[in-house]
DNA sequence: GCATGACTAGACAGACCTGTACAGATAATC
DNA sequence: GATTATCTGTACAGGTCTGTCTAGTCATGC
């Protein structure tokens, strides 16, 4: 059986071995990595985890680099997206309710037992040097958060919704990092930042 | 010449063979510590750095987490302390004065082209384990910025000077990490943040 | 002059890291 | 059943890391 064959999806079996082996080395390396940063984690580690053998883990990823970026796209795909973006759009319909609505979703994630904090900014700090992939690429996930945001403030009609974006994704992130220091009402504290700014705008 | 006689002051030259090899160390572990974080870089590179060998850097600290902790103590000492705050209380008087100029001296920081980042914030988020011991003093320090924050905030006479003070650092780091990830006017715009905190307090 | 104590240079052990080599097991397809 | 590609286990190369050892240098105090 080819690789190529396998994503065909006019073939009988949907998860075909390969499939499923990449899925449990990205699986294994999202636990891993989200926890507890990437540099801290090694290859092995993640091989011994997913039971994959090392071997396979680098006949689908060229490098821990690689594997790193995976782990950040992974994380936008399931964190970001299918979790903050969804939950937000659940739990509001109107943009400035959807903006706070973000702190509700931030209050429930920090009081998780396992807390984890957040894997851009962990990635962002891990690496000084400014051309790391793995730093910019983080840098870019934070950008795509911001965007979201800002979408938001556009459709609350904020006049300079971009500086609006920044100013909120700061206080989300400065909320974080309270989280991981231990704050468990980081977010409450943050929500009530965002009453402040939206009253500023006049749309609360 | 024995070690104690060389911090007791009553000989002829202050700055001693081992009092100088010490501060040559201190020095070098703080230049790369705060640029690079502390797991990034090894005991050698400060070996090498300092222009002390490394057994004399192993007869000053048992290990490299003994000079990881001295790292911290001495950021607190000379950026928490004689930076942060004795600029801050040298800009203004009032204490809603003084809170505000904290954004003007991270103005300043955050535009420097060396700019560094927070290293209470970076030490915190490199090690998962809560009960490191890195992890455990970054989150002391951290705590020493925030009482310095809730005094300013109980002499402007803030009701509920804690709550305003965690709210007031959130805001802080959430700037460092944007200046981080490239926002130069990251201060600018937690200032603005600071000023809503204070006209809701009204002190502003 | 000589003992003492701080420091140096380099080698080294042992652990861990990334990435590779190789021989064999497994499973799907022809 | 033979072929083919994927995966496994183990071992290994070469690097880096923390921490130690040793032999020797240098300055100081007696």
């Amino acid at each position: 059986m080819k690789a190529m064959d396998m994503r065909d999806a006019k073939h009988s079996k949907p998860t075909s071995r390969l499939a499923s082996t990449r899925e449990r080395i990205d699986r294994s390396a999202y636990e891993l990595f989200s926890r507890h940063g990437i540099r801290s984690v090694g290859v092995d580690t993640v091989s011994a985890r997913s039971g994959v053998a090392k071997m396979t883990l680098y006949k689908h990823y060229p490098s821990k680099s690689a594997l790193a970026l995976a782990f950040l796209r992974r994380r936008e795909e399931l964190w970001t997206r299918s979790w903050l973006q969804q939950e937000v759009e659940r739990r509001a319909r109107t943009p400035a309710g959807r903006l706070l609505a973000a702190f509700d979703v931030f209050d429930q994630w920090f009081r998780r037992p396992n807390f984890e904090g957040c894997s851009f900014i962990k990635a962002l700090l891990e690496h000084s040097d400014k051309g790391h992939p793995v730093r910019k690429a983080a840098k870019a996930n934070l950008a795509t958060i911001r965007a979201f945001l800002r979408q938001l403030a556009k459709e609350g009609g904020v006049r300079g919704a971009d500086a609006f974006a920044r100013q909120w994704q700061m206080v989300m992130m400065g909320s974080i990092v309270a989280a991981s220091a231990g704050d468990k009402d980081a977010a409450r504290r943050g929500k009530e930042m965002g009453l402040l700014l939206l009253a500023r705008e006049g749309i609360a």
